[in-house]
RNA sequence: UCCUCCUUAGCUCAGUUGGUUAGAGCAUCUGACUGUUAAUCAGAGGGUCCCCCGUUCAAGUCGGGGAGGGGGAGCCA
């Protein structure tokens, strides 16, 4: 058995002296031929390895370079320097890796982030990196076992879909035709009968109409999966490739809808501020030396984990479309003119300009949006009484906007297909979507919610590049 | 897709009005030192100035086109 080691954040954290301790792991850095620097990516804190001069070869201690692999065996002794309680001194040292000085990237010194992203795969190597995904771990498991300990059935829908219909966004097509010889019709157009799925596919945009038809019988169903939008978005918080987290309820209103979207988004920080603090510390610190480059007034009000506790010891802000709109036209900003976009008419979708008034500047905390004028709003959005507005709800965040997407279900058969005929929406193509409506409809509602959007709000991190491990953006699929 | 800024050594950047052999810090290499903490000290090597075209006696520098990247907007999660 090759693998005996111990982990360095146990050694660090248990501060205990013993021999016979095996460590393995990657050198950060080598200080006076004697002193390794040594991480395992089990935390940012690095173990002093000290090998003895005079102890070991010429040839080996000349392997020991920046990102050289060691196996490294010897005793847990209280440190005779002064910037750790403990090292390790070493017995042996095995080379595992070597690591071509010259040519290895990374170096012992502060790296731009857009440096890191172009050399992704080895940017894990990074104390922000390491610990933007020991984070992102850590939030995608709490998504788990927040629903499973509330009963939800954790539900696998469809990456390659043929429904088209669902209006999310641009589609990335799915085919197994040769694209120079596509089978086509005798007018010219692609002839989609020949292909592999006899039909015209495409990568998912969201799996919210396969999870209502579970939640029509499981009655509390969630998927958490990768979503695909062939947008050109080129922003700091939209990807090609994202994952997405939708709950689906049966037995929902609007309120309930808002109600557990709240209490999952503090859920799961929550468990990140209690399973992942060093990491956490570390990014905040990271953010605030990042905010002193910014000028006073763009800097932020909070650290990032006063932020965080913040959030999850606050109620979020609820308020109507309607109620939003008034709050900004009677605004100084949007009487002075400050908006690139007055608003002046109720109606008209909200700006991201307005979106983070209303958090950053107005209620200085998340916001919950509901009731929006449906003909801004999907098709399968529950008509209210005012004939007006459907019950939609969008939670925005400060720093992101929007982090949250959902709806009340519309369960009446004859309201919702004649909205469809109103938008167009093919009712024949949605006819198994209908079938739900037929059989047992009951009121339901779920949500979406961007998983990186998520993670950059934790992290602090501003580019959505930089807390997925390998973006999917336009003109770029590196990795 | 639109607006805007950027691209010079492995990295972060400087480079005057267009003018001889393009610089610095860090990294790397060599040597010294040896309880260091992104070690320190001394020395050395390292360049397709993003690409193409043009203006000019002369282009890293000016003009046009292109590519890549950042920030903002739209679309959205």
């Amino acid at each position: 058995m090759f693998n005996k080691r111990t982990r360095i954040k146990d050694l660090l954290a248990n501060e205990s002296l013993s021999s016979g301790v095996i460590v393995m792991g990657w050198v950060r850095t080598f200080r006076n031929n004697q002193f390794i620097a040594l991480n395992d990516g089990s935390t940012n804190n690095n173990l002093q390895v000290v090998a003895e001069l005079g102890k070991f070869k010429e040839s080996i201690l000349k392997r020991i370079t920046t990102g050289a692999a060691l196996k490294v065996s010897g005793e847990m002794i209280s440190s005779l320097g002064k910037g750790q309680k403990i090292e390790l001194k070493a017995n042996s040292i095995e080379i595992l890796g070597d690591s071509d000085a010259e040519k290895y990237p990374l170096q012992p010194k502060k790296h731009s982030l857009e440096f890191l992203r172009e050399i992704a795969h080895l940017r894990f190597r990074t104390n922000t990196f390491a610990s933007v995904f020991r984070v992102r771990h850590t939030l995608a498991f709490a998504v788990h076992k927040f629903f499973n300990d509330k009963g939800f059935v954790y539900l696998h829908t469809p990456i390659i879909t043929a429904s088209d219909a669902e209006g999310a966004g641009e589609m990335f097509h799915v085919t197994n035709f040769d694209l120079t010889h596509p089978a086509k019709n005798e007018d010219g157009s692609i002839n989609y009968k020949e292909d592999f799925f006899g039909k015209a596919t495409n990568l998912t945009v969201s799996g919210q109409l396969e999870g209502e038809l579970a939640a029509m019988a499981l009655a509390d169903v969630y998927t958490f999966g990768p979503t695909f939008r062939a947008e050109n978005s080129n922003t700091a918080r939209h990807l090609a490739e994202f994952w997405m987290i939708e709950p689906e309820m049966a037995f929902y209103d609007l309120e309930d809808n808002a109600n557990l979207a709240e209490e999952f988004i503090k859920y799961i920080i929550s468990y990140a501020l209690e399973n992942n603090k060093e990491d956490l510390e570390f990014l905040s610190q990271r953010l605030a030396e990042e905010e002193k480059q910014k000028p006073q007034q763009e800097r932020s009000e909070m650290g990032l984990i006063e932020k965080l506790e913040f959030v999850i010891n606050n109620n979020f802000e609820r308020l109507t479309y309607t109620e939003a709109v008034q709050i900004l036209k009677e605004s100084n900003h949007n009487k002075k003119k400050k908006f690139q976009y007055l608003i002046e008419e109720w109606g008209v979708d909200l700006q991201s300009e307005h979106e983070r008034y209303l958090v950053e500047k107005h209620f200085k905390k998340p916001v919950i949006l509901i009731d929006y004028p449906k003909q801004i709003k999907a098709f399968y959005m529950r008509q209210n009484d005012d004939g007006k507005t459907v019950a939609a709800m969008d939670i925005l965040a400060p720093g992101i906007g929007e982090i949250v997407g959902g709806s009340q279900r519309e369960e009446r058969l004859d309201k919702l297909t004649e909205r469809m005929n109103e938008m167009h929406v093919s009712t024949e193509e949605l006819d198994w979507y209908l079938d739900t409506r037929r059989f047992g409809s009951v009121p339901h509602a779920g949500f979406g919610l961007g998983f990186e959007r998520v993670v950059q709000f934790v992290t602090g991190m501003t580019n959505i590049r930089d807390v997925i491990p390998f973006p999917r953006t336009p003109k770029s699929a590196e990795f």
